[in-house]
DNA sequence: ATAGACCTGCACAGAACCTTCACGAGTCGC
DNA sequence: GCGACTCGTGAAGGTTCTGTGCAGGTCTAT
């Protein structure tokens, strides 16, 4: 976490730091660079406004020496701003005021983003009976034939087909897909599981009265 | 486990206790601080109305000294109080009245997030007999066969089935699968034994005259 | 700007489910 | 056997949950 304003740097550290995330504070350029190669952390949140050098500079040295997702900061919502962070390695971008679980969503989706990279390396597609799952290319195929899916819902897929069979409640999905928890009272869910059964078929996704949805996993009983 | 209730303090230790977690009670914010630092809790469970200080002050406390999931428990269904929540470091929100396998479901995600390892305390697939229970899949079959359970009678199943052979009271099950006592007087449980009777067998549920109900043990005669 | 793709969430209807009651049958102690 | 209590049963009634269509709203690319 890079800010030098002191308020919003505790108050995201600490907001991470309880949703089970480990947190290392830097508070200018130079700094963080070095807390950087110190602690090889797995994502960088970095204001664009920064003492020392600025937030792209930081974006550019860190990416130079390892790739890693990068958050930017940003208090005015300049579209060329935005384009500078996307040139030297940011991943993604938040405009000054935002709310934390917005904050906390997009961490939680950069880091889902990696880890399912990670997972790639061992196992390149889910199946699923006839249900082919490429992570990696994000496609999905049923029986040989490829289905278009929109992100959102190629994203409920791989959630239900990382435990197929499993029940998965309403709110865990929201929470896995959408980085937060707190979807409960709306139909958000249904909706992209209506699109998703329309796509690959209803019968794929079992509804759980009263819990939630499960991938059909097949034959295995 | 932080709440000032008896009742409902119990229920829900016993439900954690029964889903294999190891479970410190606590009943007020000062006490809640003290046995965060002794017992070193995986997560904590922390109702939002204490005596002492209340749930977020709590939940601040304990973040401050180290990061913890925190799964808040609220009365009432207020956004003002969860974004409270959300700020001090909650990190998932349950109103009340809750099922329990609702909160069992929670906590188990909330642990996942922290440990993947973690998912032991959820993962039985049960067998008793020619009776086979998923529970993750929240599948149940007789002989090979998949029998369609509602929701209750599953977890009415789920109870029995921990327990193969040993009598349940109607109390014992109705605390475990409704999440609090109070069923003295109704018939209720008896009609869910009755509905599960009808589609698992009737000789597979043993009545105990006086007392409750029991699983039959299989081949045990 | 404009069109298209996508996401979100509401309102409605219908389905699934839970609870309770009344009454008859069963069980126990004596 | 007999009374007292406990269970099983069927159905009614209310409640909750899910499927669905649709209307904004956002984002992207032209």
């Amino acid at each position: 976490m890079v800010e030098d304003e002191p308020v919003i740097n505790q108050a995201v550290t600490d907001r991470l730091r309880g949703s089970g995330y480990d947190v290392v504070q830097a508070w200018d350029g130079p700094g963080a660079v070095a807390k950087f190669a110190a602690t090889a952390p797995d994502l960088v949140l970095l204001d664009v406004m920064l003492p020392g050098y600025d937030g792209h500079e930081v974006c550019r040295r860190i990416q130079a020496e390892r790739p890693v997702p990068v958050l930017m900061l940003t208090a005015r919502d300049d579209e060329a701003d935005i384009l500078v962070g996307l040139g030297v390695g940011a991943d993604d971008y938040l405009t000054k005021p935002f709310r934390m679980r917005e904050l906390v969503a997009r961490v939680a989706a950069l880091l889902r983003r990696v880890d399912r990279a990670a997972e790639l390396a061992t196992r390149p597609a889910t199946e699923v009976g006839d249900l082919r799952i490429d992570a990696a290319a994000r496609r999905a195929f049923v029986a040989d034939a490829e289905v278009h899916l929109t992100p959102t819902e190629f994203d409920l897929l791989l959630c239900l087909a990382a435990k197929p069979g499993d029940v998965l409640t309403r709110e865990n999905l929201y929470a896995e897909v959408w980085g937060w928890p707190g979807a409960s009272g709306t139909r958000t869910v249904d909706s992209h599981v209506k699109a998703l059964r329309a796509k690959i078929g209803a019968d794929r996704v079992r509804t759980v009265h009263g819990v939630g949805y499960a991938l059909e996993s097949g034959s295995v009983a």
